[in-house]
DNA sequence: CTGAAAGCGCTTACAG
DNA sequence: CTGAAAGCGCTTACAG
């Protein structure tokens, strides 16, 4: 069974593959097309099923209603409830969202904007990483819509939607040296990228201004695409050798490693030992006991971004750029 | 600045488009193009930075080189993790994913199918749900590879990956009951598709097995799309006034909402009450104490798509449908 | 060894 | 009120 085209649309309805193109397209009473016709017409494309080749369409205008999103990894859950929230934000207004994960690496990253640029996508929401610069900077230049979220590119001049990383963090470890605790550890990764940095920059900033030197020793980077075992190793090792009375986590992955690490070396978490995850999880919730956890306001993230990206989408004109920066919020358990 | 054409490349370098497209399309060698017109149109190309117009080839070849991949929810962690490795997999084959989520919404998957057969994907992975099973047959009628994972569709004669979710559960029963259990109570949903009435089947197996009356009132259907609230209303209520001392949850968001009420209502786990979880989560890991989950092979799941689809992908011939069931395994903590 | 031309299925400026 | 025709950027059968 070969698919109807829409002259097979026009031969049956017997007028020209123009008419049927423009009541499909709702340009019917625009273009003065008789009701009968339209009628007539619209019978025949519900009876028979047809459905536009979108690949013509798009290769004819230009555009593709798809908006490809780019992020990390999918499957961290972070990432997948924003993924999610954008899918059902844009697929009500007709856009389809085409993803792929990055994993951080700069290369994949490249050829995904390329692969998305010659799928002709509408628009990019990107969670960047370091030396997509050039890359995103190209896109701009092509008048494309690019939103980028959860981290920014210093340089670049673009709509942007995250979270006050910086202030979050300094909040946590303020929270911490209320309750008393002096060594603090921060564990983190070694990505350079700017929500990351942030995070680094607020716990500095908060030792400082409480009168607490900074010791590296209790800041442990972890390398970001190592397994696992290997980073569990790294704090098993640093809660071994450091003494540590409260422990900020910088990613939930990191934190979920680092609760395993404790509950097989037996240390326990509350009098002594406090911790604390930035970006929520169930396991914290869940976690006996509780942990507090910085949360960053997923809907209303992806609601931002939605709105950001459509409003590009549907203006002619090139409009001003805008940072959307939400504060996170801090969960105590 | 336009985007380049093959048109521009041929007349950077002289020759004809048809040239360069073979060029292009590794068929140069084939066409006996001279050594010395490849090398320098390639050198153009190089330089340029020209990128072939997908959408243009698409229709023109008819195919797109993606695959549709249609879940149930992105954000649920044991489709994030399988959509991950497909993702990786289909990617170092030269393929995109293009996902949805149907969120168990039969209108909405058969418009998710529409809409990548409008956009010409090649071939569809699917996570099917009641309802679809027309949609699914004219997709096989039209010669399109499809693989349905996670859940079969009775009547369908298709590739299927999934695992055994009957011998998987009946096992778990069993080993409550060789625990000494005897009330034991299933908290299932009422989605009505093969992978969850294959888990209720094979608990009441197990009980007849072992000559335990099966008790509705041990059983509860949770309504799917409905708010985690009531969810936990609903367990909460269960586990008051039902005696039990044996949890199975057949799908992994249910028992996080059930260990939230467990926690809530200060039920403790472990000498009068075993819990186990279908599909593994962090949170059943570093839960205290650890909680026993079934775990699916997600490795050679997605492995097996992958496999099943190139293989249908490259086959110029219709291939013999096949049945893949990985068994399941059984994680006690 | 290489190219002119048809055609994939649409949209739209133009003409009547 | 409606249609013929050009063109989006490719691939490929055919011709030389």
């Amino acid at each position: 069974m070969k698919t109807l085209s829409i002259k097979d649309i026009a031969v049956e309805a017997g007028v020209s593959i123009t008419t049927v193109s423009f009541i499909i397209n709702g340009k019917a009473r625009n273009k003065s097309i008789s009701e009968a016709v339209i009628k007539k017409v619209e019978k025949i494309i519900a009876e028979s099923g047809y459905k536009p080749n979108q690949i013509a369409r798009s290769l004819r205008t230009g555009n593709s209603n798809i908006i490809g999103l780019i992020i990390e990894d999918i499957s961290n859950s972070f990432f997948s409830r924003i993924a999610r929230l954008i899918e059902d934000k844009a697929y009500k207004k007709g856009y389809k969202i085409i993803y792929s994960s990055t994993e951080n690496n700069v290369e994949k990253a490249k050829e995904l904007i390329n692969m998305f640029k010659s799928r002709k996508v509408d628009g990019y929401i990107i969670s960047p990483i370091k030396g997509l610069e050039e890359d995103i900077q190209q896109l701009l230049t092509d008048q494309k819509p690019v939103i980028l979220f959860d981290r920014s590119l210093p340089g670049l001049d673009t709509n942007y939607v995250g979270a006050d990383h910086f202030k979050a963090t300094y909040e946590s470890i303020a929270s911490f040296i209320k309750q008393g605790r002096r060594r603090i550890s921060l564990i983190t990764t070694d990505i350079d990228v700017a929500q990351i940095t942030a995070r680094l920059e607020g716990y500095q900033k908060a030792l400082e201004d409480h009168d607490i030197a900074y010791d590296e020793n209790l800041v442990l980077k972890v390398h970001f695409n190592q397994e696992e075992d290997e980073t569990r190793l790294q704090m098993e090792k640093l809660f071994r050798t450091v003494e540590t009375d409260a422990i900020l986590f910088a990613t939930n992955y990191l934190a979920i490693s680092g609760l395993k690490v404790l509950k097989q070396t037996g240390q326990k978490i509350g009098k002594n030992l406090s911790v604390m995850a930035y970006d929520d999880h169930e396991v914290f919730e869940l976690h006996t006991p509780g942990i507090s956890a910085i949360q960053q306001p997923l809907e209303e993230i992806a609601e931002a971004i939605i709105q950001l990206i459509l409003r590009q989408l549907s203006s002619k004109t090139k409009l001003d750029n805008q940072q959307i920066i939400f504060p996170a919020k801090i969960v105590q358990r």
